[in-house]
DNA sequence: AAGGATGACAACCGCCTTAAA
DNA sequence: TTTTAAGGCGGTTGTCATCCT
């Protein structure tokens, strides 16, 4: 028995794809949008599986993507994350912008992860770090488990693009809680029109809604990496979990600008 | 120069969640 | 309320490039 596979798989290519295939692909998503993943390489005349379609659109072919050459700030913005999240990679991603959850996870199977590893067994050779130890998701003792805090919240989706005014990155440190307009910011549902807009009008692109102002994910998170492993309980409280897991304004793909987020690294327990 | 080891990354697989029927 | 299928996610594998001996 077992479950249906996505798709039936005899005479569907496999492997790499090839420039023609790319090209078949983003000129149908250009005309009919992203979606209906099953149908649509039927209808694109490609021969591949729907879900390898929507990997390939979304890890490579996006016109938002930016590849290569991860910056210091953005690494360290990585293992922050990481610490915090765990492997929880379309979170880590939603807020590192151009990047998505693949690259980052395997940008942390083959760098970010030994470095982070091999750090942590400089500072702390006697006692493992909380870090240490998220990083190392495969650690089963019961003494181990007992110490892992890693978050899991729940994956929400987010179907909007918003546009926000561009803005010189906020001087760090920030605040803890940080008054921000979003009266002003205009919805686009169109991504082509998206495009356009950006380079018109010198708007920055962001994949998230923040639908509630007073719920600012990213000056929530600025406050727990801040915060000392005692602290951290105390910030992190039963209510704010809850908000933080549940409120549909909170976006996984969030996100921002990196500048906007170098605040994040100016933690005293940066490990 | 050859070939084995390692790194980097694209792609696949299978499970889970969720929305629709 | 239950069932089903689509989409999403994280883990893993395959392949190519580069490095090292």
């Amino acid at each position: 028995m077992g479950r249906r596979p996505c798709c039936f798989k005899e005479g569907l290519n496999k492997g790499a794809w090839t420039a023609l295939e790319d090209k078949l692909l983003i000129s149908y998503i250009k005309a009919h949008g992203e979606g209906k993943w099953r149908n649509l390489p039927k209808r694109a005349g490609l021969k591949r599986c729907g879900k390898s379609c929507r990997l390939r659109w979304l890890n490579y072919l996006r016109p938002d993507i930016k590849r290569g050459n991860i910056s210091h700030d953005e690494e360290e913005l990585i293992i922050r994350l990481h610490n915090l999240l765990g492997n929880r990679w379309s979170l880590i991603a939603g807020r590192l912008p151009g990047r998505t959850d693949n690259e980052i996870k395997n940008y942390w199977n083959t760098t970010l992860g030994k470095k982070a590893k091999a750090q942590a067994s400089i500072e702390a050779p006697q006692s493992k770090s909380t870090h240490d130890i998220a990083s190392e998701p495969s650690s089963s003792s019961q003494a181990t488990k007992a110490k892992i805090e890693v978050i899991r919240t729940r994956a929400s989706r987010c179907s909007s693009l918003v546009m926000v005014p561009l803005q010189p990155p906020a001087p760090a440190p920030a605040p803890a809680t940080q008054d921000v307009d979003v009266s002003n910011l205009t919805l686009l549902e169109d991504p082509v029109d998206q495009e356009m807009v950006d380079a018109d009008t010198g708007t920055q692109v962001l994949d998230s809604l923040y639908s509630d102002g007073s719920h600012l994910f990213d000056f929530e998170i600025s406050e727990l990496l801040k915060a000392s492993d005692e602290e951290f309980k105390e910030l992190f409280d039963e209510a704010m979990f809850k908000d933080w897991t549940t409120n549909p304004g909170l976006s996984d793909n969030a996100a921002t600008d990196v500048d906007s987020l170098a605040f994040l690294l100016d933690g005293d327990d940066w490990p």
